[in-house]
DNA sequence: ATTATAAATGAATAACTATTCATTCAGTTT
DNA sequence: AAACTGAATGAATAGTTATTCATTTATAAT
């Protein structure tokens, strides 16, 4: 147990139970996640959650926030690197939706278990709104770039959004619900080859 | 109470009781939906889950398994309809797909509920797979038919299948998460749109 | 009309789990 | 080294909820 001092400075501790929570959720659950659950697997004691989060709806909030951040963190990292072109831009878009780090399937069982439960939707939709709302802009933004830089005359770039982040949400389903014989490769292939109907010179032919 | 005499035949109380199930997952979700909830809204006394459904899992189980048969069910009665052609099926699934009877918000919630609870995935899997896997299948031989009698040379049905499949995915999680301003018509709209590319000839330009 | 059968009820039980907080302990300051 | 500080512990508490089953009630059979 030398990871675990007795005495860690807060933000430590609190990452640390984040990371055993997403762990919890992915085994069994948002409301099957049990304080003695995640206080275990973090191998720390029951009372420490409280010590850090006062409730267990906090400390569930502040995970799926976590993971969150990170996927938002993420696309901005691309939508605003002046190095790439918009082509470069999209295709950066769509490996990092469908990279180890956002597949990664403990992280998407998190985002479902959310999504399913009613509860907490109004909380998650005020955690979210905004980004999810940013994000379709930014993307919405590239693919009209696109469109003129490639006179794609019939291109309707906010369709061709709604469209996209839809099919990549199904198919992140897919690989937390597929058991074997399919993986985010696969997943991503799908993903470009839609969007080689709206931009065959872009991205036909690419793997 | 007319609604309610004293002793009525099994099949239409379990039918009422998954129907105020339905309601109850819409509203609390999985775990937040308790027999007290359930029993009250459909108007009868605590005891009477258990003496139909013995647990509450099986009371889950079996309201998952009404809203999966009558999405099956469904769709065998298109795939199976000798009077329709081909397109005229695939434009069928479709409008199946995004009717008033599936995109339900109560029923769009139960689904996502499910899936969102990993604790219940695999009896969930076990219920689903061959029939999603069946429908996976006749929805690829009609996309192949159509490939032969339109001669759309460079279609791939089976990967027409799993981005159209992962579509509506998509497309549900939408209908269900959005507050406003997006309605089924829409989502189909968007559907269509994405089969367009694929067999533009079939499916262009329709409402 | 009387008895038999099955459905339905809901108070009581049993099991589970979030939360509290008095106590313990490690590191720091004086 | 003695006193102090705050992080960490975990037994005890309080609240919730699935499940049981003795009793009640409606319907069918004789």
């Amino acid at each position: 147990m030398s990871e675990n001092p007795r005495s860690m400075p807060a933000k430590t501790r609190r990452r640390q139970l984040i990371k055993a929570t997403i762990k919890c959720i992915a085994k069994n659950g948002l409301s099957g996640t049990t304080m003695a659950d995640v206080t275990s697997k973090a191998g720390l004691s029951l009372g420490i959650v409280n010590l850090h989060f006062e409730t267990k709806e906090k400390l569930l909030i502040e995970t799926l926030r976590f993971i969150t951040d990170e996927y938002r963190n993420g696309l901005d990292k691309i939508f605003f690197n002046d190095k790439l072109s918009v082509e470069e831009k999209i295709i950066a878009h769509v490996s990092f939706d469908f990279s180890r780090a956002i597949t990664d399937r403990d992280k998407l069982a998190v985002w479902f278990a959310f999504w399913g439960e009613t509860k907490s939707r109004p909380t998650y939709m005020s955690i979210c709104a905004d980004y999810i709302d940013e994000i379709a802009k930014n993307l919405t933004s590239l693919f009209s770039t696109l469109k003129k830089e490639g006179n794609y005359t019939l291109v309707d770039p906010e369709l061709v959004c709604i469209c996209y982040t839809a099919l990549s949400d199904g198919l992140w389903l897919d690989l937390l619900l597929t058991p074997k014989g399919w993986d985010a490769d696969d997943a991503k292939a799908v993903a470009m080859h839609y969007l080689a109907t709206q931009f065959p010179n872009n991205f036909s032919h690419i793997r």
